[in-house]
DNA sequence: CTAGAAACGTGATGTCCGTCACACAGGGTT
DNA sequence: AACCCTGTGTGACGGACATCACGTTTCTAG
């Protein structure tokens, strides 16, 4: 079997054992046949741009492996990075609903793999399978619920140190390490990466970080960063 | 007929006359009135409370009459208005879709009528009606793509002036003022509550729009705000 | 192993805007 | 009339942070 990219690549639904614990992916049997029949899976480098926001609605991207950064970007160049998207989310899926504009850009920071579904042949799917109807209302729920957390972050803090502070805690809940005395976390981003998720600059991160090293908040070892005072940095999201 | 806060209340769904132009309500015969069976029409006074972010789910509430502000609220009392919400929309839906609490507030500002449906009653409607299930999908994106622009306005902009100009901008075209030489919007909202859309004082709103006056751009006449320099408003949503 | 790039660290400087403070204007109520 | 109460206009002040500039470290590739 080829494995292009260095992945290991997941060749049809009905057999992926992930099925259970993604949210669109667990359909009935009779479903899944009929997506099996519509669904291209592809591969794709780290790097590659699975669509732009302002393109007309191609299809879907079923994310089976690897990780997608989902962003906005202003005509001036500056960016915004709404969320790191992980598998078993679908890519896209508001835009082929509504049948307007994808509002973001994809691109994959992994290598990895992705079903593609055209968005006429998704459409029909929808309307013979309504299980999976009811799965995409979930899921956009799931995308609206955290759009409005991105919202409430970037309209209701008072400082960057809040949005970093905030920014870290639901990376610990994310990785179940919120519940540990002293999580750790592996930084896979860099602080201009950092900064577009919070919306600041470079600069101010490199001084946050510096900041609550020497405060003994965090400490960091090679990539990865431990939270010596969780609740310190919590006091830093109410301020 | 009962008229309470003013209103005239539009008894069934299945008579209702401004059916077709909503994105919801436009629903074949049988699911017409099998949400007919389902539904409770009620009526609200202007300050009403429908739910508040962080409660567990109730149900969703189709908007048939009159505004109601969608917000959210930090701890310390701040607040950021997302959307008014107009007619035809569905309120709470995301929420009760996925069981988690709503994510925002939700406030009459005018008296409203509103077609309540009790989560389970709704669960078990989409399930035994794809087409509304559609339909659900088709709001739900609807408001994602609401959603992301609000994060696009927080998020990447430079100055408050280039949020309150995209503001008025939106403004007209939700009026279908755009096209016109010299657009004019019915300002029903304070300068508190323009604050609160935009994430700014409500003091740097009033100088932003003495500033928009002495600059001639704009011009208000009484509640009315007469757009005298559209491209130059445009300009400062660039910039 | 070395060159170049990418990422990080840090100072100086300016500015936008939040906050406080108070004055004023209009609309309702008693 | 006198009174509130809500909304608006405006000055003074300071702090947070963007920007520019440049040095240092780490990574990567030839």
């Amino acid at each position: 079997m080829l494995s292009p990219y260095g992945l290991d690549i997941v060749e049809s639904c009905l057999t992926c054992k992930m099925r259970v614990e993604r949210l669109f992916c667990d359909l009935p049997n009779a479903a899944l046949q009929a997506f099996e029949n519509i669904k291209y899976a592809t591969a794709y480098p780290k790097g590659a741009v699975l669509f732009v926001e302002g393109q007309a609605p191609r299809g879907i991207f079923v994310l089976c492996k690897g990780k997608v950064k989902l962003s906005i970007c202003a005509s001036d160049g500056k960016t915004l990075i709404l969320k790191i998207a992980e598998p078993g989310e679908v890519l896209g899926l508001s835009a082929s609903v509504s049948g307007k504009a994808y509002e973001l850009t994809a691109e994959t920071i992994d290598p990895c793999q992705v079903n593609f579904v055209k968005r006429e042949d998704f459409l029909r799917f929808l309307r013979d399978h309504s299980e999976a109807c009811f799965k995409v209302a979930e899921q956009l729920s799931e995308k609206y619920n955290a759009a409005c957390h991105e919202v409430r972050s970037l309209g209701l803090s008072h400082s960057a140190a809040e949005k970093l502070a905030k920014l870290l805690l639901e990376w610990c809940s994310k990785n179940g390490e919120a519940a540990k005395q002293e999580p750790r976390l592996k930084i896979a981003l860099t602080h201009e990466e950092i900064a577009q998720m919070i919306g600041t600059s470079r600069e101010t991160v490199t001084r946050l970080f510096a900041d609550l090293k020497k405060r003994q908040i965090v400490q960091s070892k090679g990539s990865t960063l431990i939270i010596r005072n969780k609740s310190a940095l919590r006091h830093l999201t109410v301020s």
